[in-house]
DNA sequence: GTGTTCATGTAACACGTTACATGATTGT
DNA sequence: ACAATCATGTAACGTGTTACATGAACAC
C-alpha cells in the first residue's frame, strides 16, 4: 500500500500542530493555496485510512463541550513516511487553465471578451497577491521554528513572483487589446 | 448536454486545418503544452461524440495506402459551439505542484534532497524555454493568419515570462542553499 | 530484422469534487 | 430568531490516466 499524495499535506500540516480534519481544511486553504488544495470528501475518508495505516492517530479528545472533534497528532512512522516521500522525484502533473485556453483561441470568438476574462482574474490576482505579501510579513518575523518558516517563504517567493508577472501580463493584454 | 471541457481543444485545433486524432494529440503536445493536456484514452472517445454531435465530421479518406487514419474536420456547428464557450467565465481549476509541495515541507526531510529535485526541475524548463522562445520566433515571421498567432503568442509570451521567472527562483533557491 | 513512429481504440482504475445529510455553537 | 461558522462524514458522479490490444509503415 503506496502512500497516497493527497495525505501528505495532511501528514505535513500536523508536524506543526494536532488538528482537526477541520482545521486542516482550513490550513491547507490558507498555507497551500498557491500550490495545492483537497475537498471534505477526501481528507476524511483520508483520516480514517492514515489512522488504519497508523501514520496518525486521534488525540485523547477534551470534550468538555458536546461539540464532537476529532484531533489528530502524527506518529514517529508517519513522519517516517513524510520523509521518504520528499525525497521521491516529484511526479509533474499536467497543467490545465481555462483562460489561456479562451486565450489561445480567442480569435475563433469575441476577443473582447477574453480580454475581461483576463481583468477579472487580474483582480483576483492583486487579491492573492496582497494575501501572500501579508504571510510572508508574517513569516519574516517568526522566531518560533525558523527552519520550517525558511521554506515557507521559499515558496511563498515563487508564489508572489509569479502572481506579480501574471498581473504584469494582464497588463500587457489589455494594452494590446488597445490596438 | 453540455460542452466538456476537454473538447475544445479539439475543436479549437480544427479551426487551423483538418486532423486526425494522433495529428491532435501531438499539436496539444506542441502547441497548448505550457497550459493543457490530454491523453489519448480521452481524445478518441471525444472525437466519437463531437462527430455525433455534428459539432466535427469525418472527412473522405485519402485510403491510397492501406493505413487507417481518419481525419476530421471541424462544422458550423461547432465553430458556434466554440465561440459560445470563449464567452462563459473560465473555471479556476486547482493547481497541483508535488515540487512546490516539497519544498514547503523539506524541513520534515532531507532538504538537499528538495534542492536537486528543483535543479532537476531547473533544466527541464530550461529546455521548454528554449522550445518556446523557438515558436515564438516562428510565429513572429508568420504572414498566413496573423489574427490566430497575435492570440498564441500573447499565450507565449506569459509561458516564456513564467518560465524565466520559475528558473531564476531556481537559481534563489540553491543560492539560499548555500548558506 | 529490429526498433521507432504512425495510428486507433477500449477497459479498468484512480482521483477528486459536489451535493447531500446532520447538527451544535457563536455572533448580531 | 437568524445567519454564519464549526464540525464530521458519505454517496454519486464526473473526469482523466494507464495499460492493454492491434497492426501498418518506415528508417537504419
Amino acid at each position: 500500500m503506496t502512500i497516497k499524495t493527497a495525505s501528505i499535506p495532511i501528514l505535513g500540516l500536523l508536524t506543526v500542530r494536532p488538528m482537526s480534519g477541520y482545521d486542516l481544511k482550513k490550513a491547507i486553504e490558507i498555507s497551500l493555496n498557491f500550490f495545492w488544495s483537497e475537498s471534505f470528501g477526501q481528507l476524511y475518508p483520508q483520516l480514517k485510512s492514515l489512522c488504519e495505516q497508523g501514520l496518525i492517530e486521534q488525540l485523547q479528545q477534551d470534550n468538555k463541550s458536546g461539540r464532537e472533534k476529532k484531533t489528530y497528532k502524527i506518529t514517529a512512522q508517519g513522519q517516517g513516511v513524510l520523509a521518504d516521500w520528499i525525497l521521491k522525484n516529484p511526479v509533474v502533473r499536467p497543467q490545465r487553465d481555462e483562460l489561456l485556453l479562451k486565450m489561445f483561441f480567442a480569435s475563433e470568438g469575441d476577443p473582447m471578451a477574453v480580454r475581461d476574462h483576463c481583468l477579472k482574474s487580474r483582480t483576483e490576482a492583486e487579491v492573492l497577491l496582497t494575501r501572500y505579501e501579508g504571510i510572508d510579513a508574517g513569516l519574516r518575523d517568526t522566531t518560533e521554528d525558523p527552519e520550517k518558516a525558511r521554506y515557507w517563504r521559499m515558496t511563498l517567493k515563487l508564489g508572489i513572483s509569479q502572481t506579480k508577472n501574471y498581473i504584469q501580463w494582464c497588463d500587457d493584454v489589455v494594452k494590446d487589446f488597445e490596438r
